[in-house]
DNA sequence: GAATTATCTCAACGACTGTTGAGTTTAATG
DNA sequence: CATTAAACTCAACAGTCGTTGAGATAATTC
């Protein structure tokens, strides 16, 4: 009964018009500065200068909106990734580079990572994509490290670079806030270090 | 006109029913658990056996009665204070058991601090709380330290642990929650020492 | 122009929230 | 017992939220 093999498109195309992308735009601005539930779709809506169905109609739900805003920028992966591999003697140095740098670079790729961060508490989906955010430095690190709770070393790395982030862009710790990069980066790379490549007792 | 110097109280008295302690006990346990936004007055108050009203004439607002959780025992701030000071030998390691066993203590004791630290995002008060929670560490730091970005190196150790304490209690990274607390203290705390009390370069 | 499909607008529903006010019951005083 | 003030109950208000459905407008094809 189906006649609709290699069937012709008719009627409008989506997609055309860029109002799609200035709804992720005004959403993914509003997730990263107000967190999931303050962000509410007619806060987003207005910013977009469009109705609040038409948010709807794009995404589902409120919650594939947010996933949508999750979606982290494949290069800012792949920034963390190439981080972790290389020669151990200066692990510490690039991984703390490489976190606050995420964090603190252009706002399409910081505002997914502050979005998740600041949704990771009340929502299921940024938990679990956080969670696994630091899974994935996890197997990372596994491989390099030799040592048998290398996978551990890097989670805990991983928890404490978050940490820091946190008390930075959502806490707002003044003295944190005031200190700039090479100072930070002085500070933590070596306990970064001595975390991922445990010297030996001295 | 005010005929009331050293008037006599009438009337019944106030308190002497436990059921104001059972919903501060119940909203304790809420907030810690289900976050500020998450937590209703209702909820709450079905948790006491009581109605919703009684909750507001108890605590004038939910903002007042979660502060009320919020406010942490004297005990564990001085756990805190009594850790930064001392020598500096065994310092990462004093400081690190002092978070970790307050975080996973007795209920009395940790609950409010998972109450601050899940309320942090959403809420201004507790994000307040966890700011001058944060700095009063760093207080602790600059008397201790003799560097003089002693307040700036025991604001990032604190930072670090808070961010090692929300992967495990908060986020739920399974790696990190089934590590040992021995385990953990064996990782963290040189890193914690080297950040507190840095080593001359070798 | 007719048909088809997507974009967009408008109004409203149903649920949930913090909060309030009036009234009832209970304890403590004179 | 009468009075006072607290503890407690019940019902409702006013606002916000995510979401929905019907219908108007616009673009694309035959």
């Amino acid at each position: 009964m189906k006649q609709s093999v290699a069937k012709v498109r008719r009627g409008r195309r989506p997609g055309t018009n860029s109002t799609q992308q200035a709804v992720l735009d005004a959403a993914r601005a509003r997730f990263a500065r107000d967190g999931f539930t303050a962000t509410t779709i007619r806060r987003v809506a207005a910013d977009a200068d469009v109705d609040a169905s038409q948010v709807m109609q794009f995404f589902r739900s409120k919650d594939e909106l947010f996933a949508a805003v999750m979606a982290i920028p494949s290069t800012a992966l792949d920034l963390f990734n190439t981080a972790f591999e290389g020669p151990d003697e200066h692990l510490g140095e690039r991984v703390v580079r490489a976190y606050l740098s995420a964090w603190e670079g252009a706002p399409e790729q910081s505002e997914p990572l502050m979005a998740m961060l600041r949704g990771a508490i009340v929502n299921e989906q940024a938990s679990e994509h956080l969670r696994e955010f630091i899974q994935s430095r996890l197997m990372s690190g596994a491989q390099a490290g030799t040592a048998p709770d290398a996978a551990l070393r890097a989670g805990l790395a991983s928890s404490m670079l978050v940490g820091i982030v946190t008390s930075r862009r959502i806490i707002g710790v003044p003295l944190l806030v005031a200190a700039d990069t090479e100072t930070l980066v002085g500070i933590i790379a070596p306990a970064i270090q001595q975390v991922l490549v445990p010297q030996p007792a001295f």
